[in-house]
Order: structure tokens, then C-alpha cells, then sequence
DNA sequence: GGCTGGCAGTCTCTTCGGTCGACTGCTAAC
DNA sequence: GTTAGCAGTCGACCGAAGAGACTGCCAGCC
């Protein structure tokens, strides 16, 4: 019992505990316990069974004459005896059903993301984020030229999953309107189906060719898609929806600090900044819980972030949602996990 | 002096009471203004000046012993001198370089607004925004579509300002690209330069006549039109930036409650009640200033907005900064005066 | 008539002591 | 191993007291 593994009734004290917490806020105390973990042994029993579990560091107290309080470590087990039993728990109809409402039948990828982690805000009640895969592994599907003023031009370029990225370029020169056509066809003929990041080489190693073989048209086409090609490495795509729950938990006693409130504030501008937090998450399958102390920004320790990942490798995003670390658990993981396999259905219906 | 008009000294001790509020945050005592007012008085007849001041209802005491903090109307008179002075203080060139800054050459119209909206926030530290005028007014200059299967059609349509607005649509039949290019072809010629709603007017009345005359071509172009132009008149586009600055105002004492934070972060959120919140001020030119108690949302009372609106008459967009009453005006309305200014100039640039 | 110094009065803020209530830890008994 | 009982601890709440910051008013002065 002293060692690593905790005794069946020491497991479900501490898992009862842990959703006391959650619900109430407020320190949980041996007798109520008692009462309600449904093991039938008195408060002074559950005490024995707290004062292990405060020496193993699960628990800890306020100040002497107080109930328990999770630790991280504690919503670190609790959590993980959640994850294990996740399947059950998922409900990805209800989800999808909520975001296809949300974002209509064939939305464009960023209002696609955007809706999801308006969904996430709605159901969870914490902030909901989406992150959009690197653009670099993205299909290409076809590239447009529309004509702004003579040397002026809105480059449209369209991937797949209604992936759709503007830019608009000022060329040196004037190019009659069917030149860019001309430019527009080739480019699709050539490079339809490619990933970016291929069509990018090769349309480089094309420029070297061109330069020797003196086809005008061929040159400017090219070198349009070069400059269009540019911005794509650039900022990942992020959408964050629900600031307003922060205002909820800075209320809550024992929740969000100000302090805690404004870092979280500045990471809803700064979205790069969640970009960068998420990076170590982004490469697993499934759903991943970062708790409290477990973030490397103390800024964060006072909240949990839970994430999934969406897509297949190379192309991957996340959906998520932050919130307190007094969270609710269970709801916040089968939210996620379900808007993670909707967002990856919807994109797989796309194609 | 009981009247309406207030006397020179009057005048002075109550902008320098509000200058002096707006910078500590603390009730002005008497002796202070005594010192910092520069009309070599005494404490008492400073005093006796504030008790007209009081009765007039330019400022109030938090309790009996505690110096005096300006009203919503004392706040009210102190902008209007404040505006009366404005083009003194305009500073364009600084907003207009960060602008340029951050959108950069040549911006997609909501690239532009959203960089606006980001500046009013770094420049004033207060939530920043931006409005778009009615897309009802904008002028029609060429619509595009891109093939994305055989059914369905992205399509682009660009504005005056390279405002871009893209849909995905879904044919009920199948479309040759070729077929595609020519409706666009024909739409374009046919209706570039017009305002929007006068396109989307032309199209019904065409679509009425082309039902009698049996062509194709125009048929399907015509009902695409339709299709595009039918989102038009949706949501207008809402760019916010800055809630962070939000808690720094919770921080302070005597600026924003909890309960006002939350009010704003949702406004945040569901951008379009700040849209209909700005609905009064958006029809003439100029800077405007929203007081707290002047709002018709009791939650705002805590809350000042400066706004300034820019674009001609029928085609008007706005941009202004949301802060707590107790705001450094001069420098938020030197602010997005230049910030509307700015917008204006780009967008005139663009055509 | 207007201005000023002085003084009493008012109100907030902080501190301190005391009480109450909620739990715990420990111990002795089962 | 479990339990009842009991002493001990600590925060939350309350009221009193003292300090500090201003004001309002009054009487005197220019």
C-alpha cells in the first residue's frame, strides 16, 4: 500500500474526491465522503485512507482544519482512469450534429475550424480552440488569377477540404487577363494533386529550367505561383472562441486568477503563442490532457488544457479547450474527442 | 455662475480635476487641485468651487471625507472641450505608419480592418475595433469561379478596396469549367462597376427575362449570381483585438467590475452586438464619444467608446476603441480619429 | 464680495481580539 | 482493520478602536 500501486478502495476515495471537487470547489471533507463514496466505513477510516493519499501526494489540504483538495497529481489519476475507459464516453453525433449546424453543409476550411471551437465553447464552456494543419502537406487542387488592375493580381489558391488561401501580388509588369489564364490553366494541368510543399520544389526547380529555355508564358506563371507559394509557410491558422468563460472562472473561488485571466487573454491575440504550447501535443493520435503544474509556463499552472489531434500524420491539427484546472473532466475529454473525429469526418467527406 | 455657463476657473478646476482622476484613479482632494490647477487659490476656495461643480452634478463624492471624481457628465464636458480642439491633436502619420506596418502594401480588405483594430490596441491599450461598412454599397468589380468538383463551385467575388468574399456552391447539375469561365466572362462584363445591390438587382430582373429567352449560358450564370449575392447582406465583418487590455481594467481599482468584464468579452464574441450597439453613430462623419451612463446597456455604464467612421456617405465603416469611463480620451480620440483616417486613405489608395 | 486659515466632523481602511464552526489527527476501544 | 470520541487547529466572521484623509463651515481678512 505504501508502494506505487493504490489499493481498490484507496482508488475510488480519491476518484470520488475528485468529482466532489470538481463539482463543489470546495475542499472535500472526510465525513462527506464517507457518505457518498458508497463504501460503507466511517469518516475516520476515509481519514486514514486521506492522510496516505496526502503522504503520496494526490491530496493536499488548504490549511490543517480543512478537507482535501486534488493535487495535480491527483487530477493526473483521475484523468488517466478516464482515458482509459474514454471509448464509452465519447459522443461524436452529438457534436458533429452541433458543428454541421454550426458551419452549414460545405463550409470553407477556416469557417469549418472556426465553428469547431465555437462548438467546443458552447458545449464545454471553457475555451474551445482549432488549429489548422500545416498548410506545407496540403493538397493542391487549383490555383486562379483574378485580374485586381492592370499589374495587380488576387492569386486564389484552393486545396483540398474547401481549403481556400488569397494573396494579393503586384507584379512588376502588365499581363493581359488571358495571359493569366493561360498562366492559371498550365499551373493546374501541371501540379493538380501535389502537396504544397512538392508543387513549391517543383516549381523552383521548373524557374531554373525556364530560365534556359525562354517561355514566357511558362516564366510568369511560375514565378507567380513562387511568390504565391511564399506565404504559406507563414502563421499556422488558429481559432479560439469563448474568452468570455474566463470572466466565469475568474468568479469561482479557487478557479482563474486575474493574472492567470490576462496570460490566457493574451494567448487568445497571440494565437502563435497556443500554436507554440501545443507543438509537443500535435504529433500522437487521440486525446491528450495537459493539468495545472504539467505546463512548463507557471503562468498556466493554474489551467488544464485538454486536446486531440485531427487528420493523419503530415497533416495534422488539434481541437481543444482550456479552462481551470478544476475542470470537468469527463465532459471536457468526450467534447473534444468528439469534435476531433467530426472535424476529421467532415474534411474526409470534403474530398 | 449658478447658471448654465461656467466661469473661467471654474472651467479649468473642473478639466484639471478630470485630468487628474483619469492619470491616478484616486478622488482629487481639494488641496491638490490647489497645487496642480495653477490659479494660486487656496484649498478652501477650491473647495467652495467643487461644491458648485458638485451641485451641478460635474462630479460627486465616493463618501463624505473622500475627494471628488468626475461624473459621466463631468467626463462629458471634459471631452467636449476636449473635441472642440481635436485637430490639434490628430496624429495620422503615426497610426497611418503602424497601419502599414501591419497590414502591409497592398492588404485584403479584412486584412486592413483587422490590422486596424490590432493598432488601436497597441496604441491606446484599450479593445480596439474595426466595422466594415454595408457590403450592400461596395462596388461590384469581378466574380470568379474555381471548379472544386463537378458539382460544385467556389466562388470569388471581388469589391472596390480588394475586398474579397468567397462562397462554396453547390450546382444541382453538373457545369463544364469552360462553361464556368464563360458565365463569369459574362458577369463581369456586365455588371463590373456596379454597387451590389444594383448587381443583385439587375440579376433577378435578368433572371426574370431569361426564363422567357431560353439561354443557357446566362441562365446558369444568372443563377450562380444569385446564389453569391444571396450572403451578402449577412453578418457585417467585425474585426476586435485587445480584450486583454480587459484585465488589466478588472485589475485596477475603481475601473471595470467582473460582471463588466464578462458583458464586454461577449460582446467580443458575438461581434455583431457591437455592430448593433454602434448603429446610432454610424450614419454621421467625424469622432464620436460614448460616455458610460449615456449607453443604452446599463452593463456598459463602466464603459467609455470612442468611435470614428470613415468612407463616404451610403458605404460607411467605422473604427474606435472600447475602454473603461475613466480613460485617457485625448489620446484615444487623437487615436482613432488618425486610425479612420488612415483606413480611408488606404482604401482610396486601392482604387 | 471674495478669499483664506483653522477646526470639528465624517467616513474609510486597517488592525486586533474574540467567537464560532468545520475538520482533522490521535488514541483507545472494539 | 475499523470506529467513536475528543482535543486541537485554523479560517471566516464580527465588532471595536485608532489612524488618516478630506470636507464643510465659520470667522476673520483683504
Amino acid at each position: 500500500m505504501t508502494s506505487g500501486a493504490l489499493s481498490d478502495r484507496t482508488r475510488r476515495v480519491l476518484a470520488c474526491l475528485v468529482k466532489d471537487y470538481i463539482d463543489s470547489g470546495e475542499p472535500v471533507a472526510s465525513a462527506s465522503l464517507s457518505r457518498r463514496a458508497g463504501l460503507g466505513v466511517s469518516p475516520a477510516t476515509i481519514r486514514n485512507v486521506l492522510a496516505q493519499l496526502e503522504d503520496m501526494g494526490y491530496v493536499s489540504q488548504p490549511h490543517t482544519s480543512a478537507g482535501r483538495v486534488p493535487t495535480d497529481l491527483g487530477y493526473r489519476y483521475y484523468v488517466d482512469m478516464l482515458l482509459e475507459t474514454r471509448r464509452a464516453t465519447t459522443n461524436v453525433s452529438t457534436v458533429a450534429a452541433r458543428l454541421r449546424e454550426q458551419a452549414g453543409e460545405a463550409p470553407l476550411f477556416d469557417r469549418l475550424l472556426s465553428s469547431a471551437s465555437h462548438v467546443l465553447f458552447e458545449v464545454s464552456h471553457h475555451v474551445g480552440f482549432a488549429i489548422a494543419p500545416s498548410d506545407m502537406h496540403a493538397i493542391f487542387q487549383r490555383i486562379e488569377f483574378v485580374p485586381l488592375s492592370a499589374s495587380r493580381v488576387l492569386v486564389v489558391m484552393v486545396a483540398r477540404g474547401n481549403h481556400v488561401s488569397q494573396k494579393v501580388v503586384d507584379l512588376a509588369e502588365e499581363i493581359a487577363p488571358s495571359a493569366l489564364t493561360q498562366a492559371a490553366n498550365y499551373l493546374n494541368a501541371e501540379f493538380a494533386g501535389l502537396p504544397l510543399d512538392q508543387v513549391r520544389q517543383a516549381v523552383l526547380a521548373r524557374l531554373e529550367q525556364e530560365r534556359t529555355l525562354y517561355d514566357e508564358l511558362r516564366a510568369v506563371a511560375l514565378r507567380l505561383a513562387r511568390t504565391t507559394l511564399e506565404g504559406i509557410e507563414s502563421p499556422t491558422a488558429v481559432f479560439i472562441d469563448g474568452a468570455s468563460s474566463l470572466a466565469d472562472d475568474a468568479d469561482d473561488t479557487n478557479a482563474v486568477s486575474l493574472s492567470t485571466l490576462r496570460t490566457l487573454l493574451r494567448m487568445v491575440e497571440e494565437k502563435q503563442r497556443l500554436v507554440h504550447l501545443l507543438d509537443a501535443y500535435l504529433d500522437g493520435p487521440g486525446v491528450a490532457v495537459v493539468i495545472g503544474g504539467e505546463h512548463p509556463d507557471p503562468q498556466l499552472h493554474a489551467c488544464s488544457l485538454v486536446v486531440a489531434t485531427y487528420g493523419d500524420s503530415g497533416r495534422r491539427g488539434a481541437v481543444g479547450v482550456i479552462g481551470p484546472t478544476r475542470m470537468h473532466y469527463s465532459r471536457a475529454i468526450s467534447v473534444v474527442d468528439g469534435a476531433a473525429v467530426a472535424v476529421a469526418r467532415f474534411l474526409r467527406d470534403q474530398n
